[in-house]
DNA sequence: CATGAATGAGCATTCATTCAT
DNA sequence: AATGAATGAATGCTCATTCAT
């Protein structure tokens, strides 16, 4: 490749990168405002103020868009929490952060979550597997192998007892996304303390 | 109303109903199979063998048709689990109960539950509000309700220790609803393990 | 036929001639609610109070149900109007009868002359021919016919000038109509204020 | 706008337009071959020959295709009568204008005044009020008015005699249509003769 | 790179009609 | 005589996608 092709292709894929961002993010808006279901090409299209042509230009697949826009949420979530769970040293203090970061992701970033949810729960991969019961390369990968590995840490310290590693992770995740699908629980508890009652349970839980 | 017209409305309604238990049994085969945004009339028909104006017979709509079903599972799978919690008698019990029946509900129901998370997470309100968004009137109602009962009763009993009854409940809820929705946790621990492994986690995390 | 044949087809005919009156007196509702374009047999049978079914019952087709209507709303009207001419003498009081009593009909059945527009305005021949351009067998044959005669005896004996009594008769007819057909005259002028002027006019414009 | 922006636009919503006159003038020759109840956007796409899906993309809607192609027909209609009325000079002469022009105009264009009539007699708003209740915005409006405004000058010139306008107006307007809508006396008197007998009718009718 | 035009398949729904009861 | 159940075709409409410009 020359240097001016070189040129020209970064002057392009950086033009292209922009509007996959846009596209993405009017995505974003179109799942939290109508739901995947009646989230069209045209709805998003609508939002980014351009063409429906233009997403099938740059994204092959309406399926290639979400899968897109589901990596891009899921990283973007899992640099926010690691990065608050790698700054602490124990790891009562990383299971401390963990949820502490889930939960405060979801709640500065509400819209990314609903959208993250709205693609896991409605997208299924060409032979009809739900995306919700495939969980390999997503977030749970990264997020749940980091869960796994304190967990795993915690026992051979002694910080913490004897337990399934994988159920109690598995609990975890659970109990911390279920603030963000359930309504309810919202109404009668806020973020901060339901992150405190939580860290306090599994706190609770894991202990020797 | 007289002996023959009982009889008479009530084979009517008897064929109508059969029809309408029929028709949902296609729609939890078509939601297991190719989800909710795919389970459009026409292929829930196919799987009934049956014409698709059948359907708008009997439901006025096709949001008519996946509320009926929705309620239907709701109302199957807390029948199930309360009538095996109403057997035991202290906090504790009810609540090993709750979680082992809850799960054991989804070992021997796949398809229910999987019917249940595809409307929860996909039906909207005709303003577009997301079924998983409002969670009243729902299994959560009925099912949080008792659960936050059994933990309250537990305190109040001196069984349990101090803890934000709204925030064990959703957690244990979040903890049992993540073992059906990932397939990675169901691969590494069958169902009974992860009940027992549960019951623990949630024992030492509400004990006094 | 024996006698008793004779009384129980007799019997039969009657029901049966009642619910046919019913039906058609449904189906007059529903053109003058919904007009014809969504008077579908079910919105006729839900007005009726009767099943679907028994349309189809009553009368071989749609369009069936449509003809005997029509034939029996213009025998109604025809009655009516050549009943208040055939008691008048000379020409001229013909004429101002026929004119008086065919807005008097409009006037005291308003529902069916609605009823009669919408099926002429919109039922169609198999091969598509719309009645309102055949008007052949219909009002138009009995009451034009009257009409022209009327013309054609009032130029005979003097009363009446020379003029083509088809385009007078077809003049006269037409400025009935639409005196129904328009609303914006309705609510300019009265309905007996409109047969008088009405009268003025055709008898300036048909005198000797 | 710049003048490229100007080209572009004028270019693209040409061809949008012909488009829709194309698809407008598909629906003349549907009203007038099947009529108005069986004229379903498949029926005109075909004539078009188009998919259907192109008559929603220059359409939104099935009523806003007829409302266009109504408010189309009134247009060219009023235009053809008006030009022809405003070249005279007396109320007399334009009355006689009005009254041959409107037949002329029938008869140049027998289908776009079956299509007027189709639309007119089978449409109706959202609230179900069929647009021949209406009558306002119309045809009628313009028309109607400068047919009131000449019978209105006429009078106040002398050259008429006293007569309600408004009736006169209706039974003018009455007459004309007649013509159109009832095949037999077209069997009987051509376009020209009747437009003849019609003028002398009113000029007796009207004179002082 | 971007658009608007266009397609054809699919959607939920309604329809006239038939038929067993 | 009358019903409710059932069908299959047709309806208006939306969709993801393609393509010339």
């Amino acid at each position: 490749m020359t240097e001016e092709q070189t040129k020209a292709s970064g002057k392009q894929s950086f033009i292209a990168e922009a509007r996959r961002e846009q596209i993405m993010n009017a995505a974003i808006q179109t799942l939290n405002e109508i739901g995947y279901v009646k989230a069209s090409l045209a709805q998003i299209a609508k939002r980014a103020g351009i063409s429906t042509g233009l997403i099938s230009y740059h994204f092959s697949d309406k399926s290639d868009l979400m899968n897109h826009l589901l990596m891009n949420l899921v990283e973007k979530s899992a640099t926010y929490i690691l990065e608050r769970v790698h700054r602490t040293e124990t790891a009562t203090a990383k299971l401390s952060a963990f949820i502490d970061a889930s939960l405060a992701y979801q709640g500065t970033q509400p819209m990314h979550f609903t959208a993250l949810v709205e693609i896991v729960f409605n997208a299924r991969t060409p032979d009809n597997t739900p995306y919700y019961k495939l969980e390999d390369e997503l977030e749970e990968d990264i997020l749940l192998c980091e869960l796994i590995q304190i967990l795993r840490t915690g026992q051979e310290q002694g910080e913490f007892g004897t337990f399934n590693v994988y159920v109690m992770a598995n609990s975890i995740q659970g109990a911390i996304g279920e603030y963000m699908s359930s309504s309810s629980i919202r109404d009668k508890v806020d973020l901060e303390a339901y992150s405190k009652e939580l860290i306090q349970t599994f706190e609770k839980a894991t202990k020797a």
